[in-house]
DNA sequence: TATCATTCCTACTATTCAAGTAGGAATAAT
DNA sequence: ATTATTCCTACTTGAATAGTAGGAATGATA
């Protein structure tokens, strides 16, 4: 997994939305996230054109998401920020075998980052200032928090 | 996971020797493992600075597998080559809980490449051509070609 | 209507990193 | 001595990431 700037970027900016309940502006998302003004921007367009948020023009504007935190993985954010990652191709016969490791890897990924939803990365989040301030290093992240709301 | 093309390049190269059973140039593997003359040099350089591969200079000379295919996982090779990793820390302390998840990710895949040998690679080769070619490869345990220098 | 704060859009610059190259020194066999 | 190889540092180049710029479109309010 790469995980860019960009990506971490857009999750904090999902998680800003996700604990607000009225929408949000870009400027409040970058300064609490702690994002370039326009760049906030420049992602929370990609967002909206994907379909994970939605937005309103004008004062009184702002950004909300477009599902319940519970229904929206981080997957979801991840492939819109990351775009398809073209898989690598090996190079000569013998390594071709790899491909299918490649393959492995990669749904691997997928798996665990479709099971993870905001609302499970919020409750965690919760639950670690709650006990250890300290060390923020659990391993507990429930899978199913806060979905079925549709 | 990113994989590089070097990684591959370098995954090629270890593979390549270690179906062979005795020193192979930097010229053979580069032709055999389609990869640039001088990078090809340049990977197994870095492969041998960790440790992995043996060498002899000279006409004659060649490169080695430091240990049995069976005992070098893809995960020795990776991690030379990709070098380490800086986890990308959270930026506001609402990602915080991210950094959990990434460190996840990466054991992940760390487990899974932790557990697949060289040896594994070349058996499961061996396996798919198995239709198109009779048996007879004789190469099932290569182990050190028995240089000590270098 | 005018004003103003906001989202929206395209395009641009800067920085970093991967990929690959270059020139030649060190070593070893003959 | 010659020659074939590994060894080493540094360089170039192309692509991707990170971030910026300028302004148009929209919508609330007065």
């Amino acid at each position: 997994m790469r995980i860019s700037a960009r990506t971490q970027y857009a999750l904090g900016a999902m998680l800003a939305l996700a604990v607000a309940d009225s929408p949000v502006h870009a400027e409040k998302i970058a300064v609490t996230q702690d994002i370039p003004r326009r760049f906030c921007d420049n992602i929370l367009l990609q967002l909206r054109r994907a379909g994970l948020i939605r937005s309103q023009r004008g004062p009184d504007g702002g950004y909300w998401l477009a599902r319940p935190p519970g229904e929206i993985a981080l997957a979801d954010v991840i492939r819109v920020t990351e775009g398809a990652e073209q898989a690598l191709r090996p190079f000569s016969p013998a390594a071709a075998p790899l491909a299918e490791i490649w393959d492995r890897l990669r749904s691997q990924e997928d798996a665990l980052l479709s099971e993870i939803t905001l609302a499970d990365v919020i409750a965690s989040r919760d639950r670690h200032q709650d006990r250890d301030r300290s060390s923020g290093n659990g391993q507990d992240v429930p899978s199913d928090a806060g979905r079925g709301m549709s």
